[in-house]
DNA sequence: TTTAGCACTCGAACGCTGAGAGTGCTAAAA
DNA sequence: TTTTAGCACTCTCAGCGTTCGAGTGCTAAA
């Protein structure tokens, strides 16, 4: 594939900045007389013919204007498009938000998902921080009422499980207490494998909590990543792609169905050819969803790389606001780690 | 307003049902040959006529069939619809699904928003239940690194909140220990304002969690209500109503607000004419708001009443079905009620 | 290499028309 | 008095031809 002209690459980021804007295939005049160009709509026509027969524009059909293909989506994105960081002024609020908010996963999740709504322009998913290895911090048991006992379990990295159990008979604060400090102490640091191998002289008490304590465990480990947070659906629904709403049903059903995420990152991890800083840009699908194939997702994970690691992204149509929508990705991507590392339980 | 004869409440749901079915206007003879009605459509004309002059039923156009009005709905679900329950199969399918999952909030709101969906075929929303009154119960702290303590408070009624304190100098987890042991003795069962009336003999270290205990306890004061969890916005947006994407955008916005719950309930408690067993009908927004005219909402209440509540209910077209909507949240709530009052913290 | 000129193409919009569904009315039947 | 058959009337919708205009590709001149 030969190297485009520099006009050409001009001509090629202007149509795919004038159909994202709206939605319309672009024509030859349109382009001069909007953009001020110091050449004649003839030229444009021939470098927009140029452009189609190398795939990076399509026509709708003989007598319209040009629309970007896949093609040429993918090569504004890994080649054309400049970088650009969010206003730095935006950055400052939005970390404000969360160091202002207390710390709570849930919570920083949900204005995650919506501050990625919101600033994109798009649909936003956003995983919860999932520790790559579940090991032992703490157990805290609280007497209630009766035989019912509150347990509460702390993982190194910070995630906190809690559970309601009911114990054989009642048990009074103070022996709850000896058993988890008994626990706490012959635990530490251990994951699910080494608890279960351990043989220990335990009373009845604590071998019941230890039982909950693995069964809990187990879960986490067993878990592929954290919980999914959606915003921002209405952004997409409102596009005139989904104007079909059968179209737009499929495509949300996808969404909600909460494992899109953890999907595209296990399926294959080289998206495209130009993922950048960390963020990658999934156009069209790129073969992997069928519901995908007119929209295009951006990504990155988060976290802290061998404890605790999230992902998220935003969903859009394929002409979304490439510029923001990665900067604002790769904004949050970067805050969120900062914060799984200022708060990782050690 | 005369009563109905029982020959026009029977066409009054014929054609409500017929309408529900298939979004489409209902004429008299398609009434009669698909119901196998023993009068003509001549008959169910003049019937038509007159539910349309009580205002029960709308027409179009002049030459179309009818479609039932705001009033048509009310009127059917406050007076026509017999009250049915869930199956017991799926009831008991739903209700193992709960049991067998550990007991964690989070997990539950989001089962709950899946089966509301699942099973009314609208959009879901549910609010995790809530104290009306925060009372302390429990502060464990955990020494992480350095300065840094989690701090997790557990409130009365099973309120679980985490926070990362950073303190002013490290300190050793025995220190710790003995500074919850002091606060959990003194303050077992107060609420926010008791606990700040209290002067207390405190040393630096516990003087400092109090005041994060306080400011965290005032932090779910303020809260209006739990956390909304959503879940078949998909559901709605397939619907024939919301094909003009501008309208569907609209519903959906309103949604994602998730102020839409608590609004109803605090905007007026009496909402329809016949609540039934705790669940309340609105049908077309009932003047609340315009972004409803178009939509009815099928809600009620659950936990326990004076310790913790919270509300859950769906989101549909007027045509939706209403049976299963009314006993699906009724049985959910009651579910809900139950896990809340067997998981409470005393 | 660029550009003016021009014939050509094709979809969107518009208006027309006929078919069909459904009504309301009237008068006869029950 | 109630029900029903008959019938004229109304209004939407789908189909169809036409026009309009945006945009193209080609050619020939600049």
């Amino acid at each position: 594939m030969e190297a485009l002209s520099e006009r050409q690459k001009l001509i090629l980021t202007l149509v795919i900045h004038e159909y994202i804007r709206t939605a319309a295939p672009v024509g030859s005049n349109h382009l001069v007389t909007h953009y001020h160009l110091d050449f004649s709509p003839a030229t444009v026509r021939n470098e927009l013919q140029a452009l189609t027969e190398m795939g990076y524009l399509r026509q709708p059909h003989t007598s319209a204007g040009r629309v970007p293909s896949d093609e040429g989506y993918r090569y504004f994105v890994g080649r054309l498009l400049q970088q650009s960081d969010m206003p730095s002024s935006t950055q400052r609020t939005i970390t404000h938000q969360f160091y202002q908010m207390r710390h709570d996963t849930d919570q920083w999740m949900r204005l995650a998902a919506s501050v990625l709504a919101s600033q994109s322009r798009a649909a936003s998913m956003v995983t919860a921080p999932h520790p790559e290895q579940v090991l032992y911090k703490h157990v805290e048991l609280i007497a209630t009422r009766g035989r019912q006992v509150l347990m509460v379990l702390v993982m190194l990295g910070g995630e906190i499980r809690q559970r309601l159990l009911t114990l054989s008979e009642p048990v009074s604060q103070e022996q709850l207490s000896a058993a988890a400090d008994r626990l706490n102490a012959l635990l530490q640091g251990k994951d699910t494998l080494a608890i279960q191998a351990l043989s220990l002289p335990l009373d009845a008490l604590e071998q019941a909590i230890l039982d909950w304590v693995v069964d809990e465990m187990a879960r986490a480990d067993a878990l592929p990543s954290g919980e999914v947070y959606l915003d921002g659906l209405t952004n997409v629904v409102g596009e005139p792609e989904f104007s079909d709403s059968e179209e737009a049903r499929r495509t949300l059903r996808l969404l909600e169905e909460r494992t899109l995420l953890n999907d595209l990152l296990t399926r294959s991890t080289v998206l495209t050819d130009a993922p950048v800083g960390g963020v990658q840009v999934l156009i069209g699908g790129e073969g992997s969803y069928d519901e995908l194939r007119r929209c295009s997702v951006v990504l990155a994970r988060y976290g802290a790389p061998g404890l605790a690691m999230g992902t998220l992204g935003v969903l859009g149509p394929m002409r979304m606001p490439y510029g923001r929508a990665i900067s604002t990705v790769r904004f949050l991507a970067g805050l969120l780690s900062e914060l799984v590392a200022d708060t990782l339980v050690e």
